[in-house]
DNA sequence: AGCACGCCGACT
DNA sequence: GTCGGCGTGCTC
C-alpha cells in the first residue's frame, strides 16, 4: 500500500501522511487531493509520495488532478517560500493556486459559449406556437443581443429550465452556440519602435544579452524610458520563443500599460488583475501554464503562475509597497520573483526611479547590477522644484495659461478629524488608537483601519457645544479651498473614496488626459505610473509627515513619492515645475529632492541605516501579536522573549538579538491590542536557524492560543 | 485555522 | 440536574 504526503490548508510545519486509495492510481506531486482532516475533508496538495509507514492512516478521498495543479517549478519556489518565510507549506501552496483551483473543481477551466440568434430564428419568433412562451422570451433576448449574442452565462439566467430550451432552440437551428477561446489579449506588434536613447541601448543590450540568472536593477529617473527597455527585452522574449513575467503594483496595471504592449510585442498576453472573477483569473492562469500564453502581466500574486518556457522576469517600480503582502503569508514578490529567477536560472529585472534600499544594498553587495537611465527621453527635462508655502499665484498662472495642475496630498492620514473648539474633543474610533475621519458628502465619520463609521454629530458628544470643525488637510478640504480660491477651475479629486467605483479610477484619468480638468487633487493614487502630459505644475501638500516618524522607512518612502509624483510633471514638452510645501525649507533630504538627486538622498540615508544596523545592514525579523484582551500580547511576547534566550546562545553566535516587545505605534486597532517584537541579524544564516527553533518553543507558550500572533520576515511596515 | 473534548456557572 | 462558556490539544 502506497502512502503519501499531503500540504493541507493548515498551520503546521510538515505534510500529513495518507493512504492512497489501491483502486485509483497514486497521486502525482503537486496534485490537488481531497482528504479527511479530523471530522471534516479539505483541499490538500500531494508534497511527496513516501514510504514511511505509521499507525492507523486515513485514506485520501479523491484525486482531482492527474497532472499537478502546481507544477514542479512553482512548488519548488513554493518550498523555498514556506522555509524562508517560515510560514506553513499548506498554506503558501493555497496561495499559490488561483482561487478557482482551491475548490474540487476539474484543472482544466470550464469550456465557455456564447449563444446567438440565427437568421433562421430571428425570422421564425413569431412562427413559435403560442404555448412555447419560454422558448420565445430566450430567442426574443438573443435576437435582441444582436450579432454579439449572450455570454453562456447571461442565457441561463433568462430561465430556470434555460440549458434544455437552449438545446431545442439549437437543435433546430434557431441559435448558433460557439466556443469562447480563453480571454486573452491578442499582440499586434505593428508599432515601429522610438529610437532609443544612448542608455536605454546599453541597458537593452546589457540584459538581453544575458542567458542565465542575474539581477539587474534598472534605476532610471522619471520619464527616461524604463518601459521602452521592457518592452524592447520583452519582444526579445517571445522572440526567442520563451515566455515573458511581468509585474506591476496594483495601480499601475492601466489600460495604458496594456494598450502599450498590444501595440509593440506580438504574441499573446494574458493579464492577471484583481478586477477578473475567479473563473477569468483561471482562465488565463491556464493560459499561461499551458505555454499559450507569450507574456503574463500581474500584480503580486501572479509570481506564482506557472510558465513553463519562462525567459525573463521584470518587476516594475520595484520599491512599492504593494508587493509585500500585508497579512496571512506574508512574501515579497520581488524577492519570491528573484528566486524563481534564480532557480530557473534566468535574468530576472528590477525596475524604479526610487529604487528600495534593499535593492541598492544588493547592488552594493555585487548581487544586483545596476543599469542607470540618468537622463529623461526627448525634449522633457526635470521640472524645477520649489520648496514653499503653497502658491495659489503659481496655480492661477497655470490656469492662465491653460495647462494643468496636480495637487499631491500626501497621506490619508492627515485626512480631516472633527474636534470640538469649546472642550478640544476630536473624532476617535473606539476600536483603534485613531481619529474617525469626516467624510463630508455622506455626513459619516469613518476609521479607515477598521471600517467602522458613524454619523457626523452635530453636537459635541462630550461637552455639547456646537462649534464642531473639521481640522487637516484631507483631499476633500483641499478640493473645497481650491473650488473656493478658483471657481471657475474643473477640478476632480482622486482617492480611494473615488476609485472604489468600478472602472471610475480610469474614467477619470480619461478625462484628465482629454483635457477636460484643470486640476487634479489626490492621494498616492495619482503618482504611480500615470501619465498626464498636459500637467505642467504639481504641488504637494503638507510633505511633512514622513520626515519625523517612528518608522526607520519613512524618509525612503517619502522620498519615492515626491520623486515619484514630481515626475508626473513636465513630461511633454513643457516645463514642469513642483511645489512642495513644507514646514523645513532646510530639511537636508527635501533639499536633495529639489535636486532631484534620489541617488545622494539614498546614498546618505543608506550611511545612516549602516550605523543603526538597520536593512540594507541587517535582516529583520517581527514577530506580531494580537489580543482581544488588554495586556496579553505584550505578555505573549514577553514570554517569546525569554523563550528566546536559549536559542540565541544556541545557535546564533552573537548574530542574532532581540528587541524589547514593544505595544505597536497604534496599539489598538479594530478592537484588538497589537504588539511587536522586532529581530535583529547579521547574517541570513544565523536569523533563519534561530527562528526556525524559536517559532517551535513559541507554540508551546500558554498564552500561544489565546493570542494571534504571526511571523514577518523582512517586515516593510513596522505600523 | 477549525473542531472536539473537557471541566465550571445560570437556566428548564 | 442540563446548556453552554472558552481553555487546551490535535489534525495523518
Amino acid at each position: 500500500v502506497s502512502t503519501v504526503q499531503v500540504a493541507v490548508p493548515a498551520p503546521l510545519r510538515y505534510a500529513l501522511v495518507y493512504r492512497s486509495d489501491p483502486d485509483s492510481q497514486t497521486p502525482v506531486v503537486g496534485a490537488r487531493v481531497l482528504v479527511p482532516l479530523r471530522n471534516r475533508t479539505v483541499l490538500g496538495v500531494v508534497a511527496a509520495a513516501t514510504a514511511s509507514a505509521q499507525p492507523k492512516l486515513k485514506t485520501i478521498a479523491q484525486v482531482l488532478d492527474t497532472e499537478p495543479a502546481i507544477t514542479p517549478e512553482i512548488f519548488r519556489v513554493a518550498s523555498w517560500c514556506s522555509d524562508y518565510y517560515h510560514h506553513a507549506l499548506g498554506e503558501v501552496l493555497q496561495t499559490a493556486l488561483p482561487g478557482y483551483l482551491r475548490r474540487a473543481v476539474p484543472l482544466p477551466p470550464p469550456r465557455e459559449f456564447r449563444y446567438r440568434a440565427t437568421d433562421r430564428g430571428a425570422r421564425s419568433v413569431d412562427s413559435l406556437p403560442t404555448g412555447a412562451t419560454v422558448q420565445r422570451r430566450v430567442l426574443e433576448a438573443l435576437v435582441n443581443a444582436g450579432s454579439d449574442g449572450l455570454s453562456g452565462e447571461a442565457a441561463r439566467q433568462l430561465t430556470t429550465r434555460s440549458a434544455d430550451v437552449l438545446r431545442r432552440l439549437e437543435a433546430r437551428e434557431f441559435l448558433q452556440r460557439d466556443e469562447v477561446p480563453i480571454n486573452c489579449v491578442p499582440l499586434e506588434g505593428r508599432e515601429h519602435p522610438p529610437e532609443l536613447t544612448a542608455a536605454q541601448a546599453e541597458a537593452v543590450e546589457g540584459i538581453g544579452g544575458t542567458a542565465s540568472y542575474a539581477t539587474f536593477l534598472v534605476n532610471g529617473v522619471t520619464g527616461s524610458g524604463k518601459t521602452e527597455v521592457y518592452l524592447r527585452l520583452l519582444a526579445d522574449v517571445v522572440e526567442h520563443g520563451r515566455q515573458g513575467l511581468l509585474l506591476v503594483p496594483e495601480i499601475s496595471l492601466t489600460p495604458q500599460l496594456i494598450e502599450r504592449l498590444r501595440r509593440r510585442l506580438s504574441g499573446r498576453l494574458a493579464v492577471l488583475h484583481s478586477g477578473l472573477t475567479d473563473r477569468e483569473r483561471h482562465r488565463a492562469w491556464w493560459l499561461a501554464r499551458q505555454g499559450d500564453a507569450d507574456i503574463v502581466l500581474g500584480t503580486r500574486s501572479a509570481v506564482f503562475t506557472p510558465l513553463p518556457r519562462l525567459g525573463m522576469i521584470i518587476i516594475d517600480e520595484e520599491h512599492d509597497l504593494s508587493f509585500k503582502q500585508q497579512e496571512g503569508f506574508r512574501y515579497h514578490a520581488r524577492d519570491v520573483a528573484v528566486k524563481r529567477a534564480q532557480l530557473k536560472n534566468i535574468p530576472i529585472v528590477l525596475g524604479s526611479a526610487t529604487p528600495s534600499l534593499e535593492s541598492l544594498g544588493n547592488v552594493e553587495r555585487g548581487r544586483y547590477q545596476e543599469v542607470r537611465l540618468p537622463d529623461r527621453t526627448g525634449e522633457a527635462s526635470l521640472p524645477t522644484v520649489h520648496l514653499v508655502d503653497l502658491g495659489r499665484d503659481a496655480i492661477r498662472t497655470r490656469l492662465g495659461r491653460r495647462e494643468q495642475v496636480l495637487v499631491f496630498v500626501n497621506r490619508r492620514g492627515f485626512a480631516p478629524v472633527l474636534y470640538c473648539v469649546d472642550c478640544s474633543w476630536h473624532s476617535g474610533c473606539h476600536r483603534c488608537d485613531a481619529r474617525m475621519t469626516l467624510h463630508r458628502r455622506s455626513r459619516q465619520l469613518r476609521c479607515h483601519y477598521c471600517g467602522s463609521s458613524i454619523a457626523m454629530p452635530s453636537r459635541c458628544p462630550q461637552c455639547g457645544g456646537e462649534d464642531l470643525r473639521p481640522l487637516g488637510e484631507g483631499t476633500q478640504r483641499v478640493e473645497e479651498a481650491l473650488a473656493h480660491q478658483f471657481p471657475d477651475a474643473r477640478i476632480v479629486r482622486v482617492d480611494s473614496d473615488v476609485a472604489s467605483g468600478k472602472g471610475r479610477l480610469e474614467e477619470t484619468f480619461q478625462r484628465v488626459r482629454r483635457g477636460e480638468v484643470d486640476i487634479v487633487v489626490g492621494t498616492q493614487m495619482v503618482s504611480k505610473g500615470h501619465d498626464f502630459p498636459d500637467v505642467t505644475l504639481v504641488c504637494v501638500v503638507n510633505a511633512d509627515g514622513g520626515l519625523f516618524s517612528l518608522d526607520f522607512r519613512a524618509p525612503e518612502r517619502l522620498s519615492q513619492q515626491l520623486i515619484q509624483v514630481a515626475g508626473r510633471a513636465g513630461r511633454a514638452e513643457r516645463h514642469g515645475e513642483v511645489m512642495i510645501q513644507t514646514l523645513f525649507p532646510a530639511a537636508p533630504q527635501l533639499i536633495r529632492l529639489q535636486r532631484h538627486d534620489y541617488n545622494g538622498f539614498a546614498a546618505e540615508e543608506m550611511r545612516e541605516r549602516r550605523e543603526a544596523h538597520y536593512p540594507p545592514y541587517a535582516y529583520l525579523v517581527l514577530l506580531r501579536a494580537e489580543s482581544v484582551r488588554a495586556d496579553d500580547a505584550l505578555r505573549f511576547l514577553t514570554d517569546a522573549a525569554v523563550a528566546g534566550k536559549p536559542h540565541l546562545e544556541a545557535c546564533a553566535d552573537g548574530a542574532v538579538s532581540l528587541m524589547d516587545p514593544v505595544p505597536s505605534p497604534m496599539e489598538r486597532r479594530a478592537g484588538r491590542y497589537r504588539a511587536q517584537l522586532l529581530v535583529k541579524a547579521t547574517r541570513r544564516e544565523s536569523l533563519h536557524r534561530f527562528v526556525r527553533d524559536w517559532l517551535a518553543s513559541c507554540e508551546r507558550l500558554p498564552l500561544a492560543r489565546r493570542v494571534r500572533w504571526a511571523i514577518d520576515v523582512d517586515p516593510t511596515d513596522m505600523v
